[in-house]
DNA sequence: TCCAGATGTAATCGGTGATTACTTCTAACC
DNA sequence: GGTTAGAAGTAATCACCGATTACATCTGGA
């Protein structure tokens, strides 16, 4: 027979049956005996390898969160470029991966629910370092406001960007911007939040 | 005997219960049966009343969601303030309802699980359209940059508000603002986000 | 008074996460 | 190369849940 009695990789299967049935039906539709079903195993089988149905979500949402992680690293390539710049291609290349992967972000945002670690803590925690090094950079720079606080504005850019995105996938855009495309909307929004923090030409306020 | 057959209003105790559940154990350990339990009625009582625990659920967030409502409209008292300041007191008492009430703001933002409707629409609603009242009186008094779209920063302020709030109740803060308290750290971002929405005082920015 | 409808009960179904005892296979060791 | 310890998967089972149904009970208006 071809099939033997033990899976080749078990864990990897479930990871990936787990990830499409989240992709597929959403994280509610999450359950051991569908995956089980899906990689043709028996029920119980997965709690060889996952202690609970929440152990195997965090495996997925692990998976997802270094997917994010790298997608935002590979949206800042240009380092010679102005940092306030560089924090906007950070925040765009975010965005721009939560509009594309809406039920994965919707799992990993969740830190009670899958507690940040492993590589993607790593990762997260270099994201976070580098965005504080452009806004410092950028402060030394004159490229903010004098009077500035690089933390309270990591944390702002932060918020921004997350609750765009929470905003998204929470299905708020129909009561906060009625028209046109989401995804333009954050755009937009990321853009025009990043040049109110330049000290820059608004200066000739009356118009 | 005291205890009638009919229970005085099921529906309204259920509320209470549901609410009470939620406060207590979060979320997730709403179920029908608990709450059913709690009142003391049959496991299939609370189903005359509300056709699903989704349905249990919803009343339960709009519940929840006029109090938020009430709350914030509570907080924009001094209607000749400037604009923009008008809009850092919603933003305030939005941010000082979540810190205070975090699980009942977790069930109320996911418009998927409940959506948004009755009272609390029109509340919603009634804030929404004065947030952007408040911001096209601020451009045209000259408070906002001359360039600023208002619709673009109406989504910024809500964006940036929303995401405070949900890093909050996401358990994000450990990441992100490593010492203090996170309101404390919520309001700085928010004053300063208000702030750099003036054209003002950053003009010197040289130093 | 009496009956119709509203309200709560009891029993039940299918699905779920989780545990247990058991079977089957793999791989390392002498 | 055969034996065996332990990893991996199976099957049966438990308790809990949401939901449905048939039934019992109460209440208020004609």
């Amino acid at each position: 027979m071809s099939k033997t009695y033990h899976h080749g990789d078990l864990p990897k299967a479930l990871i990936a049956a787990a990830s499409a049935i989240v992709e597929e039906a959403g994280v509610e539709a999450l359950s051991v005996r569908a995956v089980a079903k899906r990689v043709g195993v028996s029920p119980g089988a997965p709690f060889r390898h996952f202690a609970s149905r929440d152990a195997l979500l965090a495996a997925v949402a692990g998976q997802a969160m270094e997917r994010l992680a790298t997608a935002v690293e590979a949206g800042q390539l240009k380092t010679d470029a102005d940092p306030l710049e560089q924090i906007r291609m950070i925040g765009t290349a975010y965005l721009r991966w939560v509009a594309e992967h809406p039920t994965q972000f919707a799992i990993i945002s969740q830190r009670n629910l899958v507690p940040l670690e492993g590589t993607a803590r790593k990762q997260n925690d270099a994201i976070r370092d580098r965005m504080m090094a452009l806004l410092t950079m950028a402060r030394s720079h004159g490229h903010l406001r004098h009077d500035a606080d690089p933390a309270a504005v990591l944390l702002s850019c932060r918020a921004l960007v997350y609750g765009l995105s929470r905003m998204l996938i929470d299905g708020h855009f129909p009561e906060w911007s009625p028209e046109g495309d989401p995804l333009d909307w954050m755009q937009r929004s990321l853009d025009h939040f990043i040049r109110d923090l330049r000290p820059g030409p608004g200066q000739e306020a009356g118009e």
